[in-house]
DNA sequence: CAGATTTCAGTGGAACTGACATTT
DNA sequence: CAAATGTCAGTTCCACTGAAATCT
């Protein structure tokens, strides 16, 4: 598909950054959607798992996914039946949402599928440079979102 | 905004990845935005200047850019006179797109401000990190990017 | 009342698909 | 005829805005 960028855009950070992130969220994309996910399925999985049942709100923030779209991929994943969404007894705005054990079962899948991609992903670095390169991101990333390190 | 991610994803390359380009996407889009301009546009322009008058497959092929959309960006671009689409005299399937003078200067314009969004997104990095960021992720793009070293 | 939470309707950029008419 | 080109309509995914209803 892509013939040679043009050369004034070849060496930009910026543009490679963004073309290599595509071809990762093409090859994760691809493979959520033989288990019938998507991507902020994992990411919302994964934090329902980690840190226990939480608000809608609450989810949100901790993954980072739009408040908006929180409530469609909640129900898109309520439809598969790997959470469930109950009224808050305590504060009764909320919904309490807790992962379920077929939510914990497709987790565990989508896992090995995320997993997997990341090997196909850097595929031609060595394992030392394969380091660098996530220690260099994850610097980058620390220093453009706000609160991403400390913990709380 | 982004709380903690969760640890799960916190150490994958392809979320590092992503949500990266995320911030340089914005970064980007919002300097660009200044100059009544997107990141197609740059793209676009960037190509014509650099490899002359092309028809639009063409440049949708040298751009990466999809075919549909080349269309609509074009329009754009017409719109504000930064080129000129005459037909072919040659094959008359086709439309010859050219930069004008007020395009280039448009460029010109554009090329500060998206290296200035270098220094902004590669802040925390010393020159030598920078250079490996660069290479590992050059080493990446030319991995899964069919043809994108050679060139031609 | 101010503020938080959930929900819905909609926007916009970008990648992509499918169909169609014209020309080679 | 098959293939290439330009055009248009529409889809998907993700990030985001705005507004409304409910509750603290």
């Amino acid at each position: 598909m892509e013939t040679s960028a043009p050369a004034r855009l070849a060496g930009l950070p910026s543009w490679l950054l963004t073309q290599t992130a595509q071809h990762a969220h093409r090859l994760i994309a691809d493979e959520l959607a033989t288990a019938d996910a998507r991507g902020h399925h994992y990411r919302l999985l994964a934090t329902l798992d980690e840190t226990g049942p939480a608000s809608q709100a609450e989810l949100g923030r901790r993954t980072g996914i739009h408040f908006s779209d929180v409530v469609a991929v909640l129900n898109e994943l309520a439809e598969r039946g790997l959470l469930d969404r109950a009224p808050d007894p305590a504060d009764r705005r909320r919904n309490v949402i807790t992962i379920t054990a077929a939510g914990r079962r497709q987790l565990k899948k989508l896992d090995r599928l995320v997993a997997g991609v990341q090997d196909q992903l850097l595929e031609p670095l060595s394992p030392a440079e394969r380091e660098q390169l996530t220690g260099l991101l994850t610097r980058l990333l620390a220093h453009h979102s706000p609160s991403a390190a400390p913990d709380r």
